[in-house]
DNA sequence: CGGAATTATGGTCAAATGACCTTGTTGCGC
DNA sequence: GCGCAACAAGGTCATTTGACCATAATTCCG
């Protein structure tokens, strides 16, 4: 499990062999099921994740009942609740399993340490905190702009492996429409 | 107009008398009238901004010919387009004031600068760019429960002061729903 | 100060959307 | 391999929303 992930952290940084043993050495290996939870909403985030392979996301249930989704996060990317993580505060937010999965964790006393070991480490953490940002406002922006078969189809565009990765309800979940117009807009693409 | 700025600085970032003169001696200072702009979307964005007074908003017009609003940044806080000033590449968004407005504008690379040579403005930067991100999820988890009547009593909520500063269009514009429906909600309310 | 532009509100109507329910299918877990 | 739960899709209907238009009030700028 932790030969995928080294791969994967020096293809995007520039670290020292030392510096990649010391991080993959602080690393926890877990497996999750199906419908398996990271993170409870309430609880306090302690962790951050790395998903070697498989699919998490990140949602909230509203009092009303519904769940509304922030969040996936497929293999070779990072999650967590950064602001739980953060602040110490109790998560608005659940994380957990789509399918099966093989995450590594990493304690945020140890990972703060880490960061403070390594500058390289450091600065490619920004470079993930920026994407984020960049991809955050783009969501927003779409959010505003568009006719659901417009946030559909970005959708498609955007994670074009998803799709068949994932119950449509998830997917009406994260565009924040009803299951009921996303299989109408499908519908219609069909018969196009 | 400086006074302003270092006051709020020092109220926030613990930066050396020497930290926050070179911070200052590098600001450009500028005047924008109502509707001035200060980044057009298409053109990239060079500056970092901080506001000493005045309002800005941050939008984007769809080929349909509607505004879509980001983000409305009032005194003392910073903006930008940050994708656009970290990549250099065309900005998808424009940056215009509201109210007549006094700002403060650094060159990027005068700001990268500062940003090496002080370390607590990092820390400080740091600090923004978290903030960012902790309201980036809470506007889209708001933009995916809410019903217009919550959306607009969450916007009211959460920023008090600015209802009575801008038209209702821009914050139907902001809201992403129709200046129709919220005069309809606040009508609504009115009766109660 | 006065004309012009912006803004808020209301009416009307068509279209889109969601809530609720039913049905048939898939696929997961034991 | 089987049974049950999750899921997609469709029907119906009430409600919400937006587009378009007109009008009044307000604000801004020369």
């Amino acid at each position: 499990m932790l030969a995928e992930f080294q791969q994967y952290l020096s293809d995007h940084a520039n670290l020292t062999e030392d510096a990649l043993r010391e991080i993959s050495r602080l690393a926890v290996p877990a497996s999750i099921p199906r419908n398996g939870v990271l993170l409870e909403a309430g609880d306090t985030c302690r962790h951050k994740i790395f998903i070697i392979n498989g699919l998490l996301r990140t949602f909230s249930i509203t009092e009303d009942g519904n769940e509304h989704i922030l969040q996936f996060s497929p293999e070779r990317t990072w999650t967590l609740d950064v602001e739980s993580y953060d602040k110490h505060t109790p998560s608005q937010v659940s994380i957990a399993a789509v399918e099966p999965s093989n995450v590594l964790l990493w304690h945020k006393p140890d990972f703060d340490d880490l960061l403070l070991r390594f500058p390289e480490l450091k600065r490619f953490s920004e470079q993930l905190i920026s994407r984020n940002i960049y991809s955050s406002r783009n969501r927003i922006l779409t959010m505003l702009s568009g006719t659901p078969e417009e946030k559909y189809a970005d959708f498609v565009q955007t994670y074009p492996g998803f799709l068949a990765r994932l119950p449509l309800r998830m997917i009406a979940a994260y565009l924040g429409i009803s299951l009921k117009t996303l299989t109408r807009i499908r519908r219609a693409q069909l018969r196009r």
